[in-house]
Order: C-alpha cells, then structure tokens, then sequence
DNA sequence: CTGAAAGCGCTAACAT
DNA sequence: ATGTTAGCGCTTTCAG
C-alpha cells in the first residue's frame, strides 16, 4: 500500500474557485476574507477532507504545535499523573505532546546534549524534576525553546513547584500536634543520580518542625527508603529494630509508607498506637490502609506547568525571568489528609 | 527573544565547500560519498553544530519519525508501562512518542474522527484498549498509516495481545486445584464506554475452567468492581453479604483485589483461610498484602508493540494483515505468582 | 478582499 | 563522487 496523500490546498483552491493563499487565510479563520468566500471554501475543505499538512505547515511558520515532556519516568505514581494533566492541557489548546522519560543517565546526558536542537523539533519543553543547571538553562534560553520547569526552579525560566519545605513541615507538625516528640524519617535516595532536590527540602522542613518544638533531630532516625514500598518496607525495619525506635514516622512518599506499613505488620505492631505514619501524595491506595497522607495534586501541576507554557508561546516570545512575582510561584497545593495511621478516627467509608 | 534558527545545510554546504546534496548524503550515511569529503562535511557540521530541520526532512521525505500512542489514559497503572515500553523502544530507534489519552467518550470521539488525518502527522500508530471497529481499522489501512494494535484484535493489522481467556483460567483454576468449587469474581465495567473486551474474556476464562471441574456458573457471583480499589472493596462487600458467599474470588486487577482485601479487613476476615484471593498484574503493591496474582507484562507489550509497528514501518509500507502466522499472535506472557492470599505459605521476603 | 509569487530547509532525480 | 535543480505543501509579503 503507498502512502496516499490527501488533497493538497491547491486542490481545494482549484475546487473552490480561489487562490490557495484565500483557503489559508479562510481556514485559519484570518481577518480580509469575505464572509461568503469563507463559508465555501470551509465547505468545500470539510467535504475533500482536506486538513493542512503539519510538516508544510511548520516549515512555513517555524512553529510545530509540539511540546515535549521530560520526566525522570512516565510510569511513576506522580509523574504519569503530572503528565496526563500537561498532556489534557495541551491537546485541549491544539498542541501534542512528545513525552520522554530521561530518568536513567544514559538518557539524561543524551537529552542534556540535544537541548540546543530543540528548538527545531518543539515549540516548548517542560521539565519535570530534573534539576538542569544554570547552564544548561541558559544553553535553552539562548537557542530560543521556551521553557517551563516543574519540582525545581531556574533563574531563567518559570516554574511549577510546589513548597517541598512546607510539605516536610506540614507532615511533621501534624506528628509533633499529636505529642510525638520522637519521630523518624523515611527519606528519598540522597545521592540520587537526578540530584533530586525533593527529600532535601522535605527534611528541612521536618527539621525545621521539630526545631519550632524545641526538638533536636536525631541523624539515626533518618533512613532512606529511596521512594519505593520495598525500600520503605527495609527503612521502617531499621527503625523498628533501634534500641529506642521513634513513635511516629514521616514517611516521604505514601509508597514508602505502604512499605512501612507492612513492616508493621510483620512487626505484630499496629498504628496509630504503636507508631504513627504519615506519607505524601494521596495515593489511591492511602485511604485503603487509613493512611494519614499530605495530598499533592500531581495533575493540576501538570496542567498549570502546560497553561504557562502555552501563555509564553503564543506571547510569540518566551517570556524570560524577570521580577514579576508569578516567577517561580510556590504553589501550595497541599493539603493533609487525616486517617488512622496518626489518630484514632474510625475511617467510615 | 526572537527565534534564533541555526545554521542551514547551505551554510554548513558552503563552509565545507560542498554542495548542500553532499552535505546531505554526508550527514545520512548514504553511499556514494567519498569517504574524506564525508569526514570533512562531518567534521564542519558538529563544529557548527548543524541538525538537519526536521520539519523540512519531513516536508521533503513524507516521514516523520513520529509515532502516536493512544491509550485509555496515560496514567493507569497498565498503560503507563505499557506506554513506557513502547517510548523505550521508540526513542531506542530514533523515533519520537506523541502519546495521547482517549479514554473519555470525547476525545475518543475526536481521535476516531482524525484518523484520516493521522497519516500526515505520524509514521504510525499503537492503539492501546480501544476496540476500534472493522471499519475504523479499514480507514486507517486506506490512510495508510501504519498500525498495530495492542489488547484487541483487527483484522487488518498486527496485534499484540495477551491471551485474556487463559488469564482468567490460570487465576480459576488456581482456585480451583487449592480445593474451592464456589469462586467468586470482581469483574470490571461490563457496558464500558470503550467496550473493553477483557472482561470478557477472563470472565470466558474463568467460565471454562469452572465447567472443567463440573461446576456451573453462578451468575450471582459476578460483580463488577469497575477496575478500581474502591470498586473492588464494593464488589467485594456485596459478595460477602451474600446467603451463601464464595469461598475464593478472582478479582479481575490487583488493585480491586487491593479493594476486596480491605472488606475482609473491615469485616474481620483474613485470607487464605476466610476468603482466598487471586488478582492480576503483579502490582508492585502486591507482594506487600501477599496477594497472588498472574503477573502480566505491561512494559514488554509495548515494547513488543513498537517494535512490530517500527518493523512495519521501516519496510516501507505497512504490512497489511495475512495468513502470516506472527499476525494476532497471542503471547502468553503471564504467570501465575502464588502468595499467601490463596495459599497458607509464609511469603519471607 | 483576493491573487501571484517568493520562500521555509531539506531530499531526490538527474546530470556530469 | 559530486553538483544542479525541482519540488514537498504551506504561509506570507506584496500588488492590485
């Protein structure tokens, strides 16, 4: 079977009695067409089925209708979600979206390198978590993408992030609320290859917590369980098995306090009573074990981190940072969800 | 900041002291070059850091080097690794991803409406779930975008396709040999918008290997847990209300398994010996309740999905669908994986 | 309000 | 082995 092309505007500039510059213009819905001419020429496009080729169209403008989407993985609990909100976005303003996982280093390095190309293939990028450099940043700026990050900020350009300090505090604080004065931390991987920012702030909000409580922190009370339910699972062993193990755990992820959970249980120990927990994200499964959580919105950050993109794009030039005060806005969307796993409320349905 | 376009082949050609053909056969590694022209012209390019405009080399050839994914959602537990494989493999082989969410009635309606179209925007196309109809499937053949469909069958293009029939008789019949004769099941949606056709199937599955123990259906036993935790606790709950309820249950996902194991809790019940369980799909989250489930391989379907699709392609023309045995080839990679829901094993760690 | 024509940057025949 | 040139299908001045 040979690729068919389907009517080019010629043909249907010929069909409709025009010149192919009034069907672009008729169908872009550009001003200096008469009413009558429009209503034909959409007449006769929709009837041959005619749709602009994007490539033709592209070369043209220089602008593709492409967003790319890079994230550590796709299939994560939070980043496919952040996805799919930057992807329902996008598509609701006519835009696809590349999607591509840059979380293992080999990808990474390869798509750190390719940033001055990108300018070519996309009109815009979105980086979720990534922690690119200064330079980097500015190696972006200069070939012109238009850039919005999102989990970490630059100089440069805007960002979706979301108060990781708050985050840590506002779990923490809920444990020191409940009298815990000895409580542990399932942290992420420290010296992650994506020099993820995340469990550093988190901590330094959880420090910051206890401080406000008079509490020194204790290193020993700190394991990571590099935000998987196995090693949560392995973290929450450890601390278990201290001579003087905490009463409550902040875990930094509900998957990590999933694991938690199941060392509890293999314990024989049982929360709230004998130690509490609290996690982060409100995943689905959270409210099946009671999972006291800090409900992140991993969605609307994707779609907020889309809308700005496509307000910088269609601004016809990226905006660059400057002073105004939506510039790396801390979004604090954040909201902590109460369940058993820290009080003794009966769940109900 | 206005949009800075890099250097053309004509300035790369002329750097070089060539012409922009010679560049270009340079560049793509094609014969005829001679192999210190070719050095040369290589050489200036990196220096200049020159990369051919793909919109151009699109306009130019009618490829793309696109491929659309479309799935149900991109942030299901399934298809984000099934969408994960498939991008692996694509960027592997320099092709790039434009995944898309069709899930709702809408943007289903809107992607069946643009299939014609797809053609000039993408190389290719991986259907994920979706059930499309004999006729949409001869739309695309006749658009000539190159398919592979993934979860159902057409007739006209390649599927890759775990055998949900045998997915439901390996979870029964587990059940079955461990002594139980009243089985229960948590089904998905029955009249789902995309006409899902796996419920079926493993409901067809489960069906046969009950009728291969003598045992006949009863209908009462079926209930719908629509793919969800919450759903599966429902589901759940209703069939434990039951006169007589079932001894076992085959719950149609692990995560309405997750449901089911949560209306034992509350009713004070614990598996294997209450009610024995089995899911499917081997979530990560399973080996921590203990469940058994029959591990499916999300994450190598799309592998295998893209790279049958990217086989396709790059013959030139898709192949269209014969008596060739590989076509509709139903893999049967999934295995059983016993825990302690069913079974009284310690599940160590 | 409409049309003619010059590109956009590359690839692919065709020549040499 | 290399160069010349005609498109690919659209957008966008520039005339009229």
């Amino acid at each position: 079977m040979e690729r068919r092309r389907g009517p080019s505007i010629e043909d249907v500039a010929r069909e409709a009695g025009v010149s192919v510059a009034t069907v672009s213009r008729a169908l872009r819905g550009l001003p200096n067409v008469a009413e009558s001419t429009r209503t034909k020429v959409q007449e006769v496009a929709s009837r041959m089925q005619y749709r602009a080729d994007p490539s033709a169209a592209r070369l043209a403008t220089g602008r593709t209708r492409l967003v790319q989407v890079a994230a550590p993985t796709v299939d994560g609990w939070y980043f496919s979600r952040f996805i799919a909100g930057a992807i329902d976005h996008l598509v609701a303003s006519g835009y696809e979206a590349i999607t591509r996982p840059v979380g293992d280093p080999e990808s990474r390095a390869e798509f750190l390198n390719e940033l001055v190309h990108l300018e070519k293939r996309v009109d815009g990028l979105i980086v979720v978590d990534l922690n690119i450099s200064e330079e980097q940043a500015e190696e972006l700026a200069n070939a012109g993408v238009a850039t919005v990050t999102a989990g970490f900020a630059t100089q440069r350009f805007p960002a979706v992030v979301v108060d990781d300090f708050h985050v840590g505090w506002v779990a923490t604080n809920h444990l020191l609320e409940l009298g815990h004065t000895r409580i542990g931390v399932i942290s992420g991987e420290p010296n992650h290859p994506l020099a993820f920012s995340i469990p550093g702030l988190r901590l330094a909000g959880y420090t910051a917590a206890l401080a406000e409580h008079g509490i020194a922190v204790d290193p020993a009370l700190e394991q990571s369980g590099r935000f998987t339910a196995p090693g949560g699972r392995r973290a929450m062993e450890r601390l278990l098995a201290m001579d003087d193990p905490p009463t409550a755990v902040f875990a930094m992820s509900d998957e990590m306090a999933f694991g938690a959970w199941r060392a509890m249980q293999d314990a024989g120990l049982s929360w709230p009573d004998d130690v509490a927990i609290v996690g982060i994200d409100d995943h689905e499964l959270a409210e099946l074990v009671d999972l006291t959580t800090v409900r992140l919105a991993p969605r609307r950050l994707g779609g907020v981190a889309a809308e700005r993109l496509l307000a910088n794009i269609e601004n016809r030039e990226p905006v660059v940072a400057d002073e105004d005060e939506a510039r790396n806005a801390s979004l604090r969307w954040l909201e902590l969800v109460p369940r058993s796993s820290t009080m003794g409320i009966d769940p109900g349905r």
